[in-house]
DNA sequence: AAAATGAGTGAATAAATATACAAAAATCGC
DNA sequence: GCGATTTTTGTATATTTATTCACTCATTTT
């Protein structure tokens, strides 16, 4: 369980900051109280599928990507499923609940998904709300997310 | 010019083989007579925008990656102007005449490209064919990649 | 309950990669 | 051509990342 946590929360930093080894991205754990090492971070960045590549500035950092279409690996299954609490749609939005501390963790992953429609999706601590253009797209996008928690 | 060369020939080796590391980068260039020590192959890599990810296999491979749209950098516009001698429609074709030995390298850029109605391309060792769908696609297509070599 | 199995981890280290610096090669303006 | 400037490169090394090995803790088997 503090794994999942964990990875989830190295897909929030990654996404939102700037992150350029690995050393830097167990400090940032430090600081959100996961006492971890490099070698599990190593471990965690194979697993997630992570990467570094050179950002706009020049400089390297870690990211996501997923190369063509391939992998989104189980492991991420993993992390929505013990994550996510609940999928609801709210006419046009479909709004999640997930565990506390990760709602951008979640949020950063549904992104990958490349959900039909899907306009934006924005998040809380807990909370994940996905933006569609219509209340049928948005009741597909229930269907489609809860059949990955069943 | 040998350096767009080297960097052709890193393009088309990470397309067709899987590429562990550096190293293994280096020999198979030394294969194809580039002198060439690792240090300049971690250049490469980093002006090319390529990177390390893990394949199906489990192993880690060079690809490169188009992260989010981004960046088909002047690195590679400056490979294809300095390997692409011409252009040509022919039907709904079109077909690229390259410097000696730049086929594979510029047809793993122009895959890159994401070039309307492109069905695939194929090369020789000199020589890159474009496939559409039809005559209008493919004339298109030549004035774009025509823009390029400007 | 003890033993066996297996996942997850840290410490230490091996392996791989990036870079500082100096030298060589290419390019430019004359 | 010839010196000045910029680019490209190799060597050596610093930095970063992956992995080996040993240990812990949880679960399963006997």
């Amino acid at each position: 369980m503090a794994r999942s946590a964990r990875q989830s929360k190295i897909l929030e930093l990654i996404s939102t900051k700037e992150i350029e080894t690995q050393d830097e991205l167990a400090r940032e754990l430090r600081n959100a109280n996961f006492d971890i090492t490099q070698a599990t971070i190593s471990r965690d960045i194979k697993e997630l599928g992570l990467t570094k590549i050179l950002s706009s500035s020049g400089k390297y950092k870690y990211c996501f990507v997923g190369a063509g279409e391939q992998i989104i690996s189980n492991k991420y299954i993993t992390i929505f499923k013990e994550s996510v609490i609940s999928v609801k749609p709210a006419m046009n939005l479909v709004v999640l609940k997930t565990m506390k501390g990760m709602g951008a963790g979640v949020a950063s992953f549904v992104d990958k998904l490349n959900i039909s429609e899907l306009m934006g999706a924005v998040n809380g601590d807990d909370t994940v709300m996905l933006i569609f253009p219509s209340v049928t797209y948005a009741s597909e996008a229930v269907v489609t997310l809860n059949d990955m928690l069943n």
